[in-house]
Order: C-alpha cells, then structure tokens, then sequence
DNA sequence: ATCATTTCTTAACTTAAGTGAACGATTTTA
DNA sequence: TAAAATCGTTCACTTAAGTTAAGAAATGAT
C-alpha cells in the first residue's frame, strides 16, 4: 500500500527518505467497509482522500433521488468541494467497495506544505492535471449523446461497468436508469 | 487593466512591490480582435490566458460541427490542455469579443514560480479552486435537463446569453441550435 | 433457507431533443 | 450598396429519453 502512494508521488516529485517518513509518519491509511458514508450533505470537514484500493462514489440526493456524479478508483485523488470553499457540503461521498484509502486534512497538509516546499509543487502540478482532465471528460461529455458516453466509458473505465450498480451508472452518465437498460439492450441488438 | 490582475491576484496571495514589478517587465498584456484564433486543433502551445475585458471560447470540430464547450470572461483564467499534457490540441481558441488578456508561457511561469515561491502557492490554491468548480458545474450538469441547463445559466451567467450567439449557446447548453430556439419559445409561453 | 429488499429489465405511453428543410433577418464582404 | 453568407426561428417528422408500472433476478438479513 505505501508503494501504491509513492508510486503515484513520483510521477510529480522525487521524494527523499526522510520525507517519505514525514508522510508515513501522518498516519494516513484507512480501511474502510462498504457502504460507509465518509461524507454526507450539509458537514463542513477538512478531510482529502486518496483511493489505494476499492471504490467511493460522490452522490447527490436531488428530490428524493440518489444521483451519482463521480467514481473514484485506485490511484484516484479527491478533496471535496466543501474542503475547497469551506461551506457545507452539496453532496454525499460513499463507498462502493471495501477500501482502502488515505485520509489527510487541510491543516496536516499545509504543514507539510510549509516544511517540504517540494509538496506544495506536487498538488500544483495534480491540481493541474487534475482539472485539464476533468475538462476534457466534461466537454467530451457536452458533446456525446448518452449511448455514446456509454460506448465510451466502456472503452475508458472497462472495470467500473463491473463494479458498480447499473443505477449509480445511469445518473453518471446523466440518464434514469430504465433508460441505461434499453440503451443496452439498443446496443446488443446490432 | 494592471489593477484588474492585481485585484485578481491578491485572492490567492498578497503581492509586494516588487513582486508586482516582476510580474508588469514581463510585458503580459495583449489586446486581440475579435474572431482571432488563439489556439488551433493540432497545434502544440505553452500560453496560458486570463480575461481581463472580453470574451474568448473554447470550440471542437466535430463531423464538421462546431461545437463549442467553454466560454472565458472577465476575470477568467484559462490554461489549455496541450499545455499541460504537452500533446497537439484537439480543439481551438477564438475571440468572441475584441478582447485584452494576459497571454503567458510556461517557461515564463516556471521563472517567476523558482524566484516566487509565492507565485507556486498561487498557482496551486487557483487549480484548486477551478477544479472544485469545474466539479461542480459538471455535476450540476449532469444532474440536469437542457431546459434546467438553460435557466441555471440565466441565473449565473446572465451576460452571456446577451453577448454570445446562439448557436455556440446551444452546444455549450449540450443541444442543437434549433432544440435551444423550441426551448426557449416553450419557456416564454409559461 | 427463507423472506424482504434492492436491482435490473421490459413494456406502453408521454415528452423532448435530433433532423432536414424553409424562411426572414442580420451581418459580412466584395 | 448589393450580393453572399451566417444566424435564428419555425415546422413536420423521427428518434430517444422520461415516466409509470409490473415482474423477474439478485442480494442481503434473520
């Protein structure tokens, strides 16, 4: 597990012994069960995640319906909305699976920041890339019908149709589940 | 049009004297006519944007249509793909409006960021705040129909239903030109 | 192992977006 | 200023998504 952070570390900065202790010595890993709500609408929290193994989902409740807008899988970063603009949060945040992520806040990570400037470069650089990524699957998605975004995300994130419930996948794709199925059917029958 | 940027700036961090006499030698103002082509599908750049009057538009052409994703205004910042996957673009840049911005490249960025570490944490509380941003227009999106889309614009965006044609409205709005004109007469007659 | 709940699919019907075409109105440009 | 191109609207028709409801399949709990 701490390889699976290092490794996602290095493809932003090179990181000494000693600070690789720095951070071991947080205590960051968190196993935990599906199901668990790690975030629900209306908490403020301070709290970032980064997802080493399993699946957390960030899903709205919009009247009376759950809507899923965003997965997070292995290798996944994600701080909050709320965390950002410290209001409380739109949404809830849920896991999917069994997993096992990073747990870090806002104060440990400005203190690390402020001791190893070299961290302070790495979340520019993922923030970054992070938000031209997040740009593109969001024009792609302007401009796709939902077969396909569906045809797509087949191609893109082969696991995630296994792994998570049709109905969260549907609102991912921003249809009603009824939907999903005949547009599956639509899709066999060619 | 140096207080629009400072004013801008000092969101993120409070600059000195001569912080602020670093950032005006580097000569970053430009003035651009409207229709003028930023960027090209295919080309490789280094510039970033910021708005400091106008507007300017990111757009994709697909099966021959134009499809535009992103509108950029007063205030805006805009750091396109391809520079920051270092990759050919796969959409274009045009002006909306006769427009005055910042155009910077990343060689003068990474100068000013190793001389103001400042600029570093600038940097990274801006992508921050985008991408929670970003995030959320994403899920507000998704969460939506196009009609839903359309009056969450008139709220937020006002300005651009009056200074940005219809038909780049539309693919913004993820809808056909004329699906935005039904909508609209369907809208007025409630 | 059984019962209850949740999830997925199917179907019939409604609503809205896509398509192709026509028509002024506006803007561009020669 | 006249001709050409672009833009916005409307219409009739097609296609696909939303809605409501029912039932089968899978999952979870006792």
């Amino acid at each position: 597990m701490k390889n699976t952070l290092f490794d996602f570390i290095s493809k932003y900065v090179s990181l000494t012994e000693d600070e690789k202790n720095a951070i071991l010595s947080l205590d960051l890993f968190r196993s935990v069960k599906k199901g668990t709500a790690l975030l629900k609408e209306g908490q403020k929290s301070q709290d970032s995640y980064f997802v080493l193994k399993g699946c957390i989902r960030i899903y709205y409740i919009i009247d009376g319906e759950e809507k899923t807008t965003a997965f997070y899988t292995e290798m996944d970063a994600l701080t909050p909305h709320c965390v950002i603009n410290k209001a409380p949060s739109e949404y809830f945040i849920s896991c999917v699976e069994d997993s096992i992520l990073t747990v870090s806040n806002s104060d440990m990570e400005a203190e690390i920041n402020s001791k190893f400037p070299k961290f302070e470069i790495m979340c520019r650089k993922l923030s970054e890339e992070l938000l031209a990524k997040q740009q593109m699957d969001f024009d792609e998605f302007k401009t796709s019908s939902p077969e396909q975004r569906y045809l797509n995300l087949i191609q893109k994130r082969p696991d995630l149709i296994q792994r998570v419930p049709q109905h969260q996948l549907a609102s991912y794709l921003g249809i009603k589940p009824q939907s999903l199925s005949r547009l599956r059917a639509r899709i066999l029958g060619k």
